[in-house]
DNA sequence: TTAATATATTGCAATATTACAATTAATGGT
DNA sequence: ACCATTAATTGTAATATTGCAATATATTAA
């Protein structure tokens, strides 16, 4: 069906779900790596860095925005993206929780 | 489309995709959360757990065992699974050499 | 105001994902 | 061998995601 029921899940889990679907396509993973490095923010060089189209490239940023990883400001006629600090840590500390669970003793496998 | 184009990123940003992506879906959260907690594995106790139907549990377990992340053991008529310990360590150290990636000063925004 | 530049939005085609009914396969008990 | 139980597979319908061409919007420069 291709829909996923969230109602049968913790907002912890559909929030852990949400953030790593964020991770989930390797252009998103570029951009954030980009946004690091170049950590004086960019904007439509993304889109020479990464080799998508404008609107695709826009179109991840959108959602990345939208999650409150990034942070956009309108700098005459470009935009000029950059990491949410404040955001990515808290998203870290989620994520965390749920990476750094404790692995007893695989019996059994 | 729905086409990824993996060709376009490199071997590392795949990989992280891949791993996010199997965190991508609630019920998969889930279904990991419980491994953990149940550290004697478990099988179609998952479909009783969780509210999804018996088939669409069994690909989502398909999913996490392709990636490594759980190990799946036949004990009678049903299966064990639990956590891949070994794996589910490289996991995190690629997720978190993600993660983990310096916020400097966020000027711009 | 007009032109140029940069980004966002819209619309659409193609592929991917999710969910489950129905079925099949595998194992154990009788 | 037969039945019961459990899990995997197959097939299919519905929704989601990805990507881009075309277009719209916004800002600056002339």
């Amino acid at each position: 069906m291709g829909l996923t029921k969230t109602e049968m899940f913790s907002d912890l889990q559909n929030e852990i779900a949400t953030l790593a679907k964020a991770f989930g396509h390797p252009a998103r993973v570029a951009i954030l790596q980009h946004l690091f490095k170049i950590n004086s923010c960019v904007c439509g060089d993304l889109v020479n860095e990464i080799g998508l189209a404008q609107p695709t490239i826009s179109q991840h940023l959108k959602e990345l925005k939208n999650l409150g990883l990034i942070k956009g400001n309108v700098e005459g006629t470009s935009v000029c993206y950059c990491i949410d600090g404040e955001n990515w840590v808290k998203m870290k500390e989620v994520m965390n929780q749920f990476l750094d669970q404790d692995i007893s003793q695989d019996h059994c496998c």
